[in-house]
DNA sequence: CCCCTTGACAAACGACCGTTCGATAGATAG
DNA sequence: CTATCTATCGAACGGTCGTTTGTCAAGGGG
């Protein structure tokens, strides 16, 4: 009872955080449908009850997975961006940094999300309820951010902050479609020109100086 | 050696496009991959093995599978297109045509291509690479239709088809995920808005005519 | 009338899946 | 030293998968 998971160097919490760094490698190739326990273990390197043992089911390590996907997503696009002025400057910072995320998962099977989504959608249980709760709250930070510029006038204010998130979020979508099943070379460039021209629409004249500036 | 595939009425080929049309509805919902032979033959209501004896494989079942598809899909949007004017109107056409198609199968499991090409990418076979020639043959339609429509003074004849036709295609796939995994009810008509705005801003004069007279 | 093709069937096969069950070694606590 | 706990293991279980095999009824051509 003493000792109560503040032991850093335990191998328990080392080896599950090894695993689900696997199993996220895993689940961008082959969905998180797709990722099998006794494959994984073998790529981890230990037995499939060894690995099973520290996740009650499968649902349980799927579940891990994709809150172990969220911290590095997170982690890599998200907290970085809050280094940057709010509105314009950080929405912009954000999108480019997702995009960057994709390009380089480019030869690791792509979007986490991507591939879950499409698998998940229409096999209802708390997996796919945390993945729809984990897409929302980033499209709803696309959103707000919107809203954020809007408000000190980088962008326009009269357009709908839900239709432009969703247009963004779009270019995003399509370039990891167009990169992994296409083969297609320029399709992240394709996504930043697209953001670009549709921020640049959307900008008031304040809003087109910060981004002919980045 | 008489009678060589001549007979409609045989219960050959009657039973086997009975069969496909079911495996696209089930796929639909579970994606190429997930088709079980089992289950397709408990719904068409025959036996595995004799569902099984119409194609020699799973992988021949999936590629008659996406070869039924691909029929579907041209006869609900491609075809009707050609009735349009070519260039901007035909473009127009075919983009809602699309974006109806996905509409009318909301609750069928949304699009199937959507549903194969994530589950595809990143595993090499037979199937894979008919996807990826599909999926080709329909983005090279769009780009060639913008193409059209430049030449006829429609479109603004330096903006990139390329360019343009990934844009158009993005939304389509943001309105099959935002209405799949989202459950977003408005998905649709943001598509439709994303078109209309996005084709709007790459029309001409005489473009910009053609589209508020439809 | 017989033969042979055709479409469908039940049953079984091996492979792989998630999961369960004891056993084992090492560290820790009393 | 002994008892307990933890991480891991091999082996097995029941289930489902794609696939194979052998059988059977129906029907048309010689």
């Amino acid at each position: 009872m003493v000792n109560e998971r503040t032991d850093e160097t335990s191998t328990g919490q080392s080896s599950r955080a090894r695993i689900l760094q696997y199993a996220v490698a895993m689940a961008r190739q082959v969905g998180l449908e797709g990722l099998t326990i006794g494959v994984l273990a073998k790529q981890v390197g230990m037995s499939k009850a060894g690995l099973f043992a520290h996740f009650g089911s499968k649902e349980d390590l799927q579940l891990a997975t994709l809150e172990e996907a969220r911290t590095e997503f997170l982690r890599a696009v998200v907290v970085p961006a809050e280094q940057i002025e709010r509105g314009l400057p950080r929405l912009h910072s954000v999108l480019f940094d997702w995009i960057g995320m994709m390009e380089s998962a480019r030869d690791r099977g792509g979007c986490f999300f991507a591939a879950a989504a499409s698998e998940l959608d229409g096999r209802p249980g708390a997996v796919r309820d945390r993945l729809v709760e984990v897409s929302g709250q980033w499209l709803d930070w696309l959103r707000r951010q919107v809203v954020v510029a809007q408000e000190r006038g980088h962008l326009n204010p009269d357009i709908d902050a839900d239709q432009l998130a969703f247009e963004l979020h779009a270019y995003g979508q399509q370039s990891n479609w167009s990169a992994q099943l296409m083969n297609d070379q320029s399709a992240f460039d394709r996504a930043r020109d697209a953001m670009r021209g549709r921020l640049q629409t959307a900008a008031t004249g304040l809003g087109k100086e910060m981004l002919t500036n980045s």
